[in-house]
DNA sequence: ATTGCAAGAATGTCAGACAATCTGCTTGAC
DNA sequence: GTCAAGCAGATTGTCTGACATTCTTGCAAT
């Protein structure tokens, strides 16, 4: 039997639910980039005591989620063009490589897996759901970075993409891009059904540039 | 002038006194893998309340450099080898990558820097001081991450480091591979200082190779 | 318009408390 | 004698309340 079988539950604890809470308040755009974030009306929003609320914004400013300054307390990061770009880089080696592993490697169950998260961004794309298709595409993405084989990709891959995620949002929303995307998508996933590494890559790193490229222009045109 | 030039000074609170001086505490292999960190006797040591460990402690877990389970508390995860060659394997792309950045585009200042750190290796290379031989290592790759001009590779990199730095004050040790590492470093120079990309990122990925396997030696001849 | 100051707000840190959970040891049954 | 049950101590999760320090803001004065 596996040595590693993890059967012990992780009991929901405040600290952990106030993370998550917080995480998904951020990813979905409830706070302005730079505004800041006051303990005492957190607390009360989320019926918490500020030991545990500190506990869990230093959870976040360790992700690189929030900025905490001595005595000026949390707030959002502004992400700027240059470290937004800088994460894109990285997320192209990231998931390249990922894809490349993946491709020699994936079981045909997660296959399967693989190919039900392509129909459900398909689904999503085609409606005007910007949300469904932010969060079916990184479900895509997950199966891969999950069947790479190397669990710290996997790891530092999702440390970078929480960073980026409210980028998706706007970008999908640009004229054409889901559908591009899904095109995108569907060439990675046949490129790794077909367990042709080399292509599978190549698909990749194309698929992770139009992300980049579509990201830049959707900030543009907002600036 | 530069935009974001950073006067700031950042005053030294507790919380991050705390984490620096357990971080130094971890990686010096103060504390026994798997071993549990008694709260109340840490606030004892360190002269601190509890909510300000906690804090700390919290930031050290989103290190990944403790792992904190709820109702069980803090303790030193016992890194297995699986997940150590996964980090060499994503320090491999990460490092490769930078040297090779790194080549088309540092200054004369910063290869001097880089220089300079070779000769303290060096230096530290012929004694039998393993702290220095890892510092002055740490240095010496340091410099080449901060010069790839993608700060977001620089910033994961330190992270994943941080993770195995134990492992190469180990593996320093074995016979003769401060010297092979010396020579592999000043391979790596030599590529940088000649601008030659292609190189660089070759030598690198020697480097990395090289030492993983030397860390597993330490690994195994250990059990 | 700029400077200086004072009141208010927010953070950094601590002390103490209590319930829930875990751990190890004693006790009892077979 | 071994193993299971149960109890006491240890440890964590969480809260309340407090206070000094630092930041912010509005106002007055030059």
């Amino acid at each position: 039997m596996p040595t590693d079988l993890n059967l012990r539950i992780s009991p929901r604890t405040v600290q952990r639910e106030t993370v998550d809470k917080l995480r998904l308040a951020i990813f979905s755009g409830m706070f302005q980039p730079g505004s800041r974030l006051i303990e005492s009306q957190l607390c009360a929003q989320l019926g918490i005591s500020r030991p545990s609320l500190r506990e869990a914004l230093r959870s976040l400013e360790a992700e690189r989620l929030i900025e905490i300054v001595p005595n000026r307390g949390p707030s959002i990061p502004a992400l700027s063009w240059e470290v937004a770009t800088a994460i894109y880089e990285v997320r192209e080696l990231l998931e390249v490589e990922a894809a490349g592993r993946c491709a020699l490697r994936i079981s045909p169950g997660q296959l399967r897996e693989l190919e039900k998260s392509l129909s459900a961004f398909e689904e999503a794309a085609s409606s005007n759901d910007s949300l469904a298709q932010v969060t079916t595409a990184a479900d895509f993405y997950s199966i891969i970075l999950a069947n790479c084989g190397n669990p710290i990709l996997e790891e530092v891959h999702r440390g970078l993409v929480a960073r980026i995620s409210f980028f998706r949002g706007r970008s999908m929303s640009l004229e054409g891009r889901a559908q591009s995307s899904l095109a995108e998508m569907r060439e990675i996933f046949e490129c790794i059904a077909a367990g042709d590494e080399k292509a599978a890559r190549k698909a990749s790193k194309q698929h992770v540039l139009k992300a980049k490229a579509a990201a830049k222009r959707s900030m543009d045109s907002e600036v």
